[in-house]
DNA sequence: CCTTAACTTCACAAATTTCTGAAGGAAGCG
DNA sequence: CGCTTCCTTCAGAAATTTGTGAAGTTAAGG
């Protein structure tokens, strides 16, 4: 066994993975910066990586890692820590973030509920567009309890397999 | 009552919800051409509409309505119909459609599996990262097994509360 | 306090995306 | 069969998005 695939990690095979999770992260919708910066964050060995850190395996700008850590510190994907007794940030992903993440789905579906309610209304509730937009409500409605319900589920799956946190 | 209240409907109003709801699919990440089509086709209350009335209330060329329509079929938003005996071609949302395109984040989420499970491989399976990419990888097919309930479910849920199709 | 390291913000240049007009087919209709 | 209508494709202009360098801000460490 080399030592490069022992010890240090091979440099090339994570970038290599983080790039293509990347890509797969942009072509679903996620901008480009926040999806690299969580990938890279995804297969760190310690789960955490430095602003430095980052810059430096991406080859970005600070700049452009404090956009990209902003964005996902929002949308809950990562958290900021502070390394006592230093100036240095640490950006890290929980487990538990990943799904955390989806709930935040609920954030959008929550809007969309709020633009289909006003559809109904100002179509008119008895017109066949107004029943339609009636329907695709209730649907959203019917996901949004499934998908609580489904999390609960999955912390339950999860410790079985994984143990608990 | 006014007759604009009644029979025609009032086209104003009409557009206003159909940009504020193109509005909130354009921030989920929707393109937006497809985003005020798909709105547009929503609340029609045929369900359906014809490339140049799709054109006169978005006010856009042909071009745009025949990019958008294309992008909405690929993604099963949208069926695209022949008027027999004409060249006209309508495009319709059927209820159903909604759900099989939820549904058909299925592929993305292939895709993502895909990644991770090459993620695995490439850092290890038993380096921590490794670990984090597995578990990562148990979640999305936990999800995609879960979805495929959850459409059954509404798919009863619908008939009961809304009549068969 | 002053220095300096680390992150953030901002204006701008570059790249990308988006939409249009124009030209190019397919298919009904006479 | 040719004419006409409708849709699509394509090249390019316009708008938007993205990432950078530089200046600004905050806070640790002497």
């Amino acid at each position: 066994m080399t030592e490069s695939a022992r010890g240090a990690r091979d440099a090339e095979a994570v970038s290599r993975f983080v790039e293509s999770f990347a890509a797969q992260l942009v072509e679903a919708g996620m901008q480009r910066m926040p999806a690299r910066v969580f990938a890279a964050l995804l297969s760190s060995d310690e789960g955490s990586m430095t602003s430095a850190e980052l810059g430096e395996q991406l080859r970005i700008s600070p700049a452009a890692v404090s956009g990209a850590v902003r964005y996902l510190a929002q949308t809950h994907m990562v958290s900021r820590e502070r390394e006592p007794g230093s100036r240095r940030e640490r950006y890290r992903v929980h487990g538990n973030q990943w799904y955390e993440a989806l709930t935040n789905r609920e954030a959008v579906i929550k809007r969309w509920e709020g633009a289909l309610r006003e559809g109904v209304t100002s179509l008119g509730a008895d017109t066949p567009a107004g029943r339609r937009m009636a329907e695709t409500l209730a649907f959203f409605e019917f996901i949004e309890a499934e998908i609580v319900e489904m999390m609960e589920r999955w912390r339950v799956h999860r410790e079985k397999t994984f143990g608990p946190e």
